[in-house]
DNA sequence: TTTATATGCAACCAATTGGTTGCATATAAG
DNA sequence: CTTATATGCAACCAATTGGTTGCATATAAA
């Protein structure tokens, strides 16, 4: 699972929209967080796979419902992966002024 | 622009290859850039678009060459995003553990 | 001015994705 | 036991995506 694969399945407004709710809110079961998404039942099934498969979220059977909850450990990769290209970013972009500076002053 | 377009111009392999070099190293040509991903510069090309239309990367022509630069405030607004969901589901889970503990207490 | 380089644009194709409907099944409620 | 609810699975379809090739063009180098 590399870390494309988790900005794939956060890169859909739906899927992105069931992370919302399942972040934000009460527990959900699939049939909840598949409500008012504007798809089937069995559509929103399909994008939940998704968040599934990239290990977003994971499934808890429960009875005949089956929860679904946030792995934010997933969500952590994302975030420090995001955060070490800034990183690296700022790090170039202080260097190059070093350089500039050290060859105004000579 | 939303949230779910960033992540969707992250989500391929190719496109977060991009990324990365450019976060990394010195300045890019879109030709330079366009080397060593395993597809045509044509398919490359159309990779870069993406990042593009997404305000990941943005285009300065220069004479016949064209530089490629991270517009790192889309990708601090993709990682702002991920913190604040964390920060939400960290909140839901303290407050779901003082309930727990007060009707312990009861 | 001829040649080489960096790039753009469009047509085309295969694979993937996003969605649907229909049917099956297991658990819970009456 | 019968009915309702929560879910799963598969077939199918349209739209999008990821890639190609071919050709055009503008700038730079010889």
């Amino acid at each position: 699972m590399t870390e494309a694969d988790i900005y794939k399945a956060l890169g859909d407004p739906i899927r992105l929209e069931m992370v919302r709710r399942l972040a934000n809110g009460a527990p959900h079961t699939i049939g909840e967080l598949s409500q008012d998404l504007g798809v089937s039942r069995q559509g929103a099934r399909k994008q939940l796979q998704v968040l599934v498969a990239a290990d977003v979220v994971y499934l808890k059977q429960q009875g005949r419902e089956t929860q679904v909850s946030l792995d934010t450990r997933t969500l952590q990769v994302a975030r420090k992966f995001i955060a070490k290209l800034e990183q690296q970013w700022d790090a170039r972009l202080t260097a190059l002024k070093n350089i500039v500076e050290k060859d105004a002053g000579e």
